[in-house]
DNA sequence: CATTTGTTGATTGGATCCAATTTTTACTCT
DNA sequence: AGAGTAAAAATTGGATCCAATCAACAAATG
């Protein structure tokens, strides 16, 4: 219990397993490392993975392989591998990445964007009001977004939203952690459907580019109020 | 040789060796892989790959998930690896990817760029002229891109850049093979050093959006001309 | 006393072997 | 002959073992 993370109990509960025993841990790892729940710069033994995982090292090496190269990890020959450092700088990066791609795949989408399609985002703005558990609103506000970027028609370019949005969730707990559900701005979320609903481009892509805007200030009070 | 192409060529000539088996191997398949030596859809053995490399299957394993996590390869359980295929839509999601995020960065870091700079980019521009080898000139044109938004202080912003530039070289050479070296908008860059020397953003973020736009649309056409 | 040099323990990198899964081949039955 | 099925081959996933490397500490030397 070295540095305070119960990896056996991340390693039971949790969910149904892939078919490989590599790809779960690289899941119930990857889960634990965006929700905060393994803090950044824990070193991350193979052995003592491999134990509390119940299996040899090997698929936990490909595991840590994988988030590496997904940047959750830094690897270092010989030494191994830490979860990777979170940073002011990093959540700005991150916010600023969003501003320039999220307009740009809104605006592709909403020509194309079905009725269905907006009843979806809709659900899911709904259920975040509902949703109890401040974990799981990461994923609906993950899901409402990447809905109304569907129809983009450019799966490249949203894999790499998605990406961003879910290293996002690295920081929104911080948010979350000050502010609550309240102010995570369902109204422009609300906006945005509508705006898309109306088909006007430009009302919508501004709506989201303040969305992002005030997201990315009040996310930097939160990290450093975190931080002292 | 079943699909034609000699791992053990790979192998064998490629630079000096990093301090881990796997990452060399992971060098040497991403580089193949990009400038086009393995071509998209080919399935790749560990065994085979293990025997040219003349190691175990094991780094080779490592490296594998590596370029998987780089969306350079596409596994299946117990079934492998295959380079990733490359499409229309994907180059043009990556101009796409461009056209937005870099403008941004070369934004932010036209104040602070210096003197050394803007004579690094300078030397880039004539190395490009100079450059007999088409292949080099892919990771010439990367560097010298880079080095105009190296001072824009957002790091990971630059990664995603790079990795978007990295990716683009899959296609560079369609490109190259059907207009050669001297379309290459060598102009376009020299504007981008006078324009950001001048610390003129606007015009200097103008070419640029001209440039990724003209690259897009003869890129289109390379390809089409490629796959007939 | 500071610095350097062995030495030991811990940890990762790599090799080899075994198990599980998929694909192919061969065979049977209609 | 053709479809379906069972056995065999090929290939990957996982376990175990050994080697290489790094960190910490002790001892020797200036």
């Amino acid at each position: 219990m070295e540095h305070g993370v119960d990896f056996a109990a991340l390693a039971a509960g949790s969910g149904e397993r892939p078919r490989t025993a590599s790809e779960f841990v690289q899941r119930v790892l990857r889960a634990a490392i965006l929700d905060g729940r393994i803090p950044p710069g824990t070193p991350l033994r193979q052995e003592a993975l491999a134990e509390a995982f119940d299996m040899s090292r090997m698929p936990v090496r490909e595991a840590l392989r994988q988030l590496e190269a997904q940047a959750l990890l830094e690897f270092t020959p010989h030494k191994g591998a830490v979860v990777a450092e979170i940073s002011i700088q990093d959540q700005a990066d991150t916010y600023l990445i969003r501003r320039a791609l999220e307009p740009v795949a809104f605006a592709r989408s909403i020509p194309h964007l079905t009725r269905e399609d907006l009843d979806r985002a809709e659900d899911l703005v709904d259920d975040m009001d509902r949703e109890p558990d401040h974990g799981r609103l990461g994923e609906l506000n993950r899901r409402f977004h990447m809905s109304l970027y569907a129809r983009a028609g450019s799966p490249k370019l949203l894999r790499l939203i998605e990406r961003q949005l879910v290293e996002h969730d690295r920081y929104l707990r911080f948010h979350l952690a000050r502010l609550g559900r309240d102010r995570m701005s369902q109204e422009d979320h609300r906006a945005m459907i509508a705006a898309a609903a109306d088909g006007d481009i430009s009302a919508a892509t501004c709506v989201l580019h303040r969305h992002i805007d005030v997201a990315a200030t009040e996310s930097d009070r939160s990290f450093q109020y975190e931080k002292q």
